[in-house]
DNA sequence: TCATAACCGAGACGGTACGTCTGGTCTTAGT
DNA sequence: ACTAAGACCAGACGTACCGTCTCGGTTATGA
């Protein structure tokens, strides 16, 4: 994000010392961004109205979050208690291992919230380079990341063909639920993701 | 200064009329917004750039587009000839035939106008409902149908297991063409998009 | 503005025939403007809700008057039928006449419609030179001619020292009317302009 | 784009802190202000012009003035140095004393910028009732008070007439002048206002 | 007499300015 | 010294009108 590595005596903009950070005000502002995200939703989100509902100046937005977007990034690791790759369960048996993880992201984006929270990120995603950096490393890639190694225990138990590349395997996974849930072409239910495991799996199961 | 608008007349928001509509106005217009789109992209795009650089006034846009996404949409169906939802190729051989189609979509998603102009709707759907409904209608499930509609003939020439959800199956091809384009992750080459149509029909061919 | 001087053949601002001008249509505007004049005053007043009032083409318009301040004169003209200059009364009794005359014009400008075109007459006398000009010589140049002659009438009978330059006297008579009223200064009622007929006759009677 | 304004906080427009205020940005306001009405004139002068030469945000000008006409009305303050309705001289001789005061303001008028700006008051005050509050209060009745003072001393040296109506008196004096002037029916000279006092002090002179 | 030139209502057009909103930076008071 | 508050410069927003320019439709002259 940040453009000039070297860290000159004189620089203008220096960089604030988070020891003084006060967390008073960066909850305030977290919180607020929350809230409106609820109310107004991303597109309608200003900085003014997140100082404003905070209470907060301006400055102390920009001073620790270079855009909006940032802010509301944080918004969500608030959401999501910050966890974001962390692996999936393995009982043993993969069919049920997704399916409980799916039918659990099926509950999850039934909140309003969290739904506005995440269009909002992939919809940023697509203008800011350097935010989509950030959301592909912190949240993205470890979530990949856990299903490629669900699915590499799952080769060793043999329930699936060694031969297949598991990054395609994990998009075969999370593709099919994406696009419905971001283009709105179908249901988002349990059942509907019971179905896409079942049908993925035809796919990965060693050949005989 | 004015001390009433007195627009009792000018009210009522008269729709205007299409058959006096100016082609030339129209084309410069959208010939404008393509530009910026290539040169500032879709967030750095304003009403009034458009309007300036297509030496237009600007009701003369707000006339006839309710908004920056609508006049995009209109770049868009240009670039694409305004076909949407044409029929996929039917050769008798499913595989080649969506090999095909997906290696002529990645050569076009290379093309970086059209790259820019689809992640900005894809952006923008999520923002406007209106303009979601619109995209959606007039090339999201029109393009959907199309690749039901081969499956359907597939089913019927025995490749695919009779059993499948037919839009199930088409978001299983979709689906992870559009989440590595979308989230950048991975290449969008002519070999992943084989690989990707070799293994989603693995999981569609009937059971033995 | 316009760089040629020649009339040529093939000039595209020809002036209008008269003779095929809609007098439905002139009266259609003048009256819109009128009522449009009661409603929002000469400000708020614009061609387009004329246009719209009297149901005609914003070109009928512009055909046939150059600006809001000609058509606003025009109505003014309506108004008061048409008639500026017309001699003062002369009864023998200079100070009986003045009274009168007085007396008239304050009536008149109680009625808003004429306060307000006369306003609004004065106040684009300031800015626009060619309506100046005409506005001058219809009714202001009239009708000071008309206070002068009769002066002169009054200055034969002896009433008023020859000596008195007529124009300035006119002023001495119109100049505090018109300042109370344009500014606002005071009330403008019977017994002010009595006062000030009296008042001004002081100066100008002849010297013993 | 906004699915909504969201001001909920941003509302109850505060009036500004003026403790606050930038004296660099006022100064750079009045001064573009005043520049362009010498060269555009009032009826050509905009706020985003003035703007646009003050090197200043179109809201700092509307942040601390209503209109165009208020900022204009600080142009006239700072040209005329603030003062109005400062005492008129008093030698005990009223003639020469009002001669010096008229002399001295022919020669203001005379001043191109004077003109004008004066001109643009007079119009604007026909069409704005709270910007002719503002006018009169600051500009027009000090001044005639000054007047009425002025002769109320000559009423006490007996140069006066007690029984005349001095605020009449002042018109008699004020009205002449502002008609000739603002109406243009006569050289504005020395000549025409040592003429204008004598006749009306004629009009004044204690009876004998 | 009847073609045809013009005016007519209507309203789209290229423009300018409006007054408002927000973005991101800078300044001021106050604690 | 750091905060909240908010003024600052900048510029896009969507609207209102401007004055000009077609567009058909309808008179009403004059060849």
């Amino acid at each position: 994000m940040a453009e000039s590595t070297a860290q000159e005596e004189t620089r203008a903009r220096r960089s604030p010392d988070p020891r003084r950070r006060s967390e008073r005000a960066r909850r305030a502002i977290v919180d607020a961004a929350a809230e409106l995200m609820g109310e107004v939703g991303y597109a309608g989100l200003t900085m003014e109205a997140i100082a404003a509902r905070a209470r907060v100046g301006k400055q102390t937005i920009y001073r620790w979050w270079p855009s909006k977007a940032a802010v509301v990034l944080d918004v969500f690791t608030a959401l999501t208690g910050g966890v974001a790759g962390e692996p999936l369960p393995d009982t043993g048996d993969l069919a049920e291992d997704l399916r409980t993880v799916f039918r659990a992201t099926v509950d999850e984006f039934r909140v309003p919230e969290m739904d506005r929270t995440t269009r909002a990120f992939t919809a940023e995603l697509q203008h800011d380079p350097a935010f989509a950096e950030a959301v592909e490393e912190r949240m993205l890639r470890p979530n990949m990341r856990a299903f490629e190694e669900r699915l590499r225990s799952a080769v060793a138990a043999g329930e699936v063909d060694p031969g297949i590349d598991l990054r395609l395997a994990t998009e075969l996974l999370l593709g099919p639920f994406h696009h419905r849930w971001l283009l709105r072409t179908g249901p988002l239910t349990h059942e509907y993701v019971d179905e896409l495991v079942d049908t993925v799996l035809r796919a990965l199961r060693p050949r005989t």
